[in-house]
DNA sequence: AGCTTTCCATACCGTTCCGTACAAAAATAC
DNA sequence: GTATTTTTGTACGGAACGGTATGGAAAGCT
């Protein structure tokens, strides 16, 4: 990974820009309008800098990408992933992690559905970096779940196999708020997939 | 819908390509690029066809788009959500349906993933019109498997309900498709599916 | 044949693309 | 205060972008 920071920090003149928040816009046009449709003009005037300091901070469009996608799935999917250890039961788990990703993938304040889901994952199909990043980044989810799965114990069927169908349909949930599905909407669909997997119980959403 | 055609078909220099399998053409060059990721020169390179012939034929780059997600819906879409008339049980109809999209999403002729779900799906975030085009395809694709469980008659589940969640899990497999999982993983993860779904039986994958 | 219709190939249009050169500006170091 | 380091804004390149004008080529019609 190169290194794009100076030799001495302390010296010279100061940024005028945050870079992590420079970042933080950067990921949204990218969310928005996939990877070739987010222009280096669409992105400069979003991160609130000229084109030198972008390239001075993030080498290029496509390094800048990659790093939105890490950025992504620090800001968003982890603390989607950090709800399943609120849960005490396997149904109270899922149920808070489903609760957390339709909000996030409905929120008004963001572009629609999964950056990694929707945009990423097409991005996948011509880059094979970012299509190890994007299958390792599913993969690892997984993971996570299954391991939580196994901890809380009481999962009523494979803990590995759960996990999959918990992720997969996490990811057409993802598909459903990209093409305009609303939070009402993907919690009802929710609902009904946990009444099938874990059996009738209390819903997702409230009312 | 703007007709382009010529006042009489039979009078002047006749096409020399077939606009069916131009149109195959872009829709591959789409399926793999995206659509600002498609230039107009990969696209009429592909098609074996000038600009001025590709503008004269689909108006322009967008409503060659248009036209390639219905062509992908004809060719691809239709044919495989054929399949499910083929069963005559519910197992039967979905395993068939999962086995025949599983091939479809990881052929080597064609780009990876479903061209809908993966780059269509990514566009229907910034334009309205692609975006309540997949939303309708998506829903219609969900009431035809309704309307076929209720034919076969023996879901053990609500069959609306049935249908989101096969047509879910489909939607997840091409994302995974689109990052590289392979046939077998496809099939492997279908057959896990299932058997939650619907109960241990025969697999999808006969080794 | 000559006319009309349609299509093809080249060449071009203005714009936007991604990326960079350059010099002024703003800070620390001595 | 002067030198050094780093960032900033402007301005600019060469290439590629989507889209089109134009003139010739290839067919049917009469």
């Amino acid at each position: 990974m190169k290194s794009n920071q100076p030799a001495n920090r302390s010296r010279g003149r100061p940024l005028t820009f945050d870079p992590n928040e420079a970042l933080d816009a950067a990921m949204r046009v990218f969310w928005l309008k996939g990877y070739e449709g987010a222009s280096l003009s669409d992105l400069t005037e979003a991160m609130g800098i000229n084109k030198p300091s972008l390239y001075a901070r993030f080498d290029d469009k496509r390094t800048l990408f990659l790093a939105a996608i890490e950025h992504y799935n620090a800001t968003i999917g982890a603390p989607n992933l950090q709800k399943l250890l609120e849960g005490k039961t396997v149904r109270e788990t899922i149920s808070g992690y489903f609760s957390a990703i339709n909000a996030a993938l409905t929120s008004p304040d963001s572009p629609p559905g999964c950056m990694v889901g929707s945009v990423a994952t097409d991005m996948a199909g011509r880059d094979e970096e970012i299509r190890a990043q994007v299958a390792s980044l599913f993969a690892s989810t997984e993971v996570f779940l299954t391991q939580r799965f196994k901890e809380l114990g009481d999962a009523p069927i494979d803990e590995r196999t759960l996990a999959e169908i918990v992720v997969s349909f996490g990811q057409s949930l993802a598909a459903r708020a990209r093409v305009g599905a609303t939070l009402p909407e993907l919690n009802a669909r929710t609902d009904r997939f946990l009444s099938v997997i874990l059996g009738a119980d209390e819903p997702v959403s409230p009312d």
